[in-house]
RNA sequence: UCCCUGGUAGCUCAAUGGCAGAGCAACCGGCUGUUAACCGGUGGGUUGUAGGUUCGAAUCCUACCCAGGGAGCCA
């Protein structure tokens, strides 16, 4: 007899066939039980019937607990009255493991009831969804960077010093030195950049800054492209496609998951480039004509992201921050020095900044005087102000964070269930 | 680091100064088509911790711990 996923099961009507998976609810009413079963590909539901099974067997099916592991033969077939439409008759039974009393309930929980049993809140029809698209997600990416002819690079995690030198390293013994976890593989992109042309990382990113709110997490997954002889014009170009065709691809390819989780997904439909653009004077327009006070020359917060994203349908560039507030290595306006060649990008419906990037600083005399001004430790900088020394040409890049742009596809309030196993400000386990 | 909110049975919550409760889960029983099944019964508590006020504290006060949300910073 042959054991089939149960997200094939259709193909099976009339037919027996085994089903290994596991026991995620049951019901009875007396001589008939219903299993829920599932088993990764989907559920099913399987009915016992007493009498036409043996005693011993229904016993068995009696006495089944929640998340049990089962292999069970029966009968497919089509039934009205069952969810999803098919059903399995059961014929027979292999108990591979009676589960103890199991903390997830078919209730609702607290989020740090879940959070304490994240490895067991993982089995849920829900987050299952979720890990699926994030998945969906990843493959989009990498697909759409295959198809453009970038080359993947993997940039290292233990890294010598501060990519930035702001934000928070978490930091790490290093034989006789420390070594501080990656917290951007930009720097060695630029240096790929030079010598592949189109080049992106993606790999875990490490932050310790102590942010307690729905859009950090402190590791978490970026995708950085690095583009030789690209601007910034040719850079937005690039992120609207990329994030257009992850969209359209998780639209086509998780139809069901999206149901799962009860997303709705018209205003996805309509993300298509090209998406607006505002420079960072337009937008504090915008914020002050909305009555929001905002001082020519600051970041924007989370709340002032919300409010600009809010009055566009699609997804916008807000380009040419003042260089005060963005990284040492940002080229300046050459129109316009006290603003500089970056973007990012704010997803709809209070997303916020998903994409960071802009245009590099690619003469040496100016990126020399920016990380003197910048206090940072010259040596550590030297091999990449040696890119500006051999063959400088314009280059660009960005970086999207993997989580916050499921967050925003899934439409969940928060990033921490869009990675298997979170880490946060105060929560580094299970 | 700062601000706000919360912590009561395994879970989700009620009880706002006067007997600590319900639903679900568990366990026992019933039910031949259930849909988070339903019905009857049983067990289940150091009310986050330590002090204080009071005749009396889950409830009021102080400190601490833990969690959630937000600010700053960022993807």
């Amino acid at each position: 007899m042959q054991t089939v996923n149960i997200s094939h099961v259709a193909e099976y009507v009339d037919e027996e066939v085994k089903i290994a998976g596991w026991v995620y609810n049951k019901r009875s009413s007396g001589s008939v039980i219903f299993l829920i079963l599932r088993d990764g590909t989907g559920f099913i539901q399987a009915v016992a019937v007493k009498g036409e099974i043996s005693d011993g067997d229904f016993q068995t099916c009696d006495e089944l607990t929640q998340e049990s592991s089962v292999v069970i033969s029966g009968k497919v077939r089509a039934d009205k009255r069952a969810p999803g439409g098919f059903e399995l008759a059961v014929t027979g039974i292999e108990v591979v493991q009676i589960a103890d009393e199991y903390p997830i309930s078919l209730k609702k929980h607290g989020v740090d009831f879940l959070m304490e049993r994240r490895h067991l809140w993982l089995r849920t029809p829900r987050q299952t969804a979720i890990l699926r698209i994030r998945h969906e997600v990843i493959k989009a990416i990498r697909d759409f960077f295959d198809e453009q002819g970038f080359v993947l690079i993997d940039a290292p995690i233990l890294t010598p010093s501060a990519c930035e030198g702001t934000t928070t390293l978490f930091s790490t013994e290093y034989f006789d030195s420390t070594a501080y976890l990656s917290q951007s593989g930009q720097l060695y992109m630029e240096a790929a950049a030079m010598a592949l042309g189109k080049v992106y990382c993606f790999g875990p990113t490490f932050r310790a800054e102590k942010s307690k709110t729905r859009r950090h997490l402190t590791e978490f997954w970026m995708v950085e492209p690095e583009m030789a002889w690209v601007d910034l014009d040719g850079n937005l170009k690039v992120q609207e496609e990329l994030v257009s065709y992850v969209i359209q691809r998780v639209l086509e390819e998780k139809k069901n998951e999206l149901e799962t989780i009860k997303r709705d997904t018209g205003r996805l439909e309509n993300i298509k480039p090209p998406f607006p653009r505002i420079s960072y004077d337009e937008a504090v327009e915008i914020l002050h004509k909305c009555g929001v006070e905002f001082e020519w020359g600051n970041d924007f917060g989370g709340g002032d992201e919300t409010v600009l994203a809010e009055q566009f349908e699609l997804p916008v560039f807000v380009h040419r921050y003042p260089s005060s507030v963005k990284a040492f290595y940002m080229k300046p306006d050459p129109e316009r020095p006290e603003v500089c060649l970056s973007a990012d990008l704010l997803a709809p419906e209070g997303y916020g900044e998903i994409i960071g990037g802009g245009q590099r600083i690619d003469d040496l005399e100016l990126l020399a005087s920016r990380i003197k001004e910048h206090n940072l430790p010259e040596e550590a900088y030297e091999w990449y102000m040696g890119l500006r020394r051999y063959g400088s040409v314009p280059h660009s890049g960005f970086g999207l964070g993997i989580e916050r742009f499921v967050a925003w596809i899934c439409g969940l309030d928060h990033v921490r269930e869009t990675i298997p196993f979170p880490r946060l400000l105060n929560r580094i386990y299970p």
